[in-house]
DNA sequence: TGACTTTATGTCAAATATGATATATTTTTA
DNA sequence: TAAAAATATATCATATTTGACATAAAGTCA
C-alpha cells in the first residue's frame, strides 16, 4: 500500500489529481484516495448546509474541531470511518449508502 | 462512542440486531454497525461471485485470510476502510459508491 | 481598524486496526 | 470415510487513527 508515498508528496506541497502515473498507486488506491477527497467535499457540503460550524460538527459525533477541519482539507490521516460516521451524523441513513454500494 | 459494550457482547455469543434499545446506542452508531455489517455481507456475496478463496482475496488487497474471515464475519474489529477497500479490489467503482452517499 | 468567530495546521499520547502467525473448525472432494 | 482445502478464531507487535490541545491564519462585522 504506497499511499504512504503520496502522504510524504502531499505533505510536501504536491497537489494530487492528476499525477496518477507518476505516483505508483493502483487503480484501486487511486479510488480510495479519490473516493475519501469526494466524501470530504460531500462533508463539508452537508456541514455547510446545515449551518453548522465545524466545533458544532465534532460535538455532535465527539470530535475535534481540528479533526473536522482535516477531514474537509481531505487530509490524508482521516479514515473512512470518520469521514461515514460524519455523514450519518449529517443525516445520511445507512440504506441510502448501502443501496449505492452493491 | 458505546460500541464497545456491543463488542463485549458480542464476543459472550450476543445476537446483534434487535437490542438495539438494550444497548444504548445511539441511532448514528446503530446505522454505522449496521453499515458495517451490510457491506461485510456484500464482500462476502462478491468475492463468492468471483470464485475467490479468502486466501486470494486477501493476496490481492495484501491483508491476511484471517482478516477477511474476520470481516465477513462481521467482526467489530474491521474497520470501514478495510470493507471499501474490499469492495474497491472486487471491482466497484468508485463512482459507485459515491453515487450512493450523497 | 480591531475584536471576534471560524477554520486551518501541527503535535502527541492513547486507542484502535493492522498483517502475521498459529491453530482449530468446517466444508469439499476423492 | 479420510485427506485436503477453505474458513474461523485467537493472539500479538507494529502501524495508523484518534481526540485533545495549542496556535496560526482567515474571515466577519462593529
Amino acid at each position: 500500500m504506497n499511499i504512504k508515498k503520496r502522504k510524504k508528496l502531499e505533505k510536501k506541497g504536491w497537489k494530487v489529481g492528476s499525477v496518477e502515473e507518476f505516483l505508483q498507486l493502483s487503480p484501486e488506491e487511486m479510488q480510495y484516495v479519490e473516493l475519501k477527497i469526494s466524501l470530504s467535499k460531500i462533508v463539508q457540503e452537508k456541514r455547510q448546509q446545515k449551518k453548522l460550524t465545524q466545533q458544532q460538527l465534532a460535538n455532535l459525533m465527539k470530535s475535534s474541531q481540528s479533526r473536522i477541519a482535516k477531514m474537509e482539507a481531505g487530509d490524508p490521516s482521516v479514515s473512512l470511518d470518520l469521514l461515514i460516521r460524519s455523514l450519518l451524523v449529517l443525516g445520511n441513513s445507512q440504506k441510502n449508502i448501502i443501496r449505492r454500494l452493491v
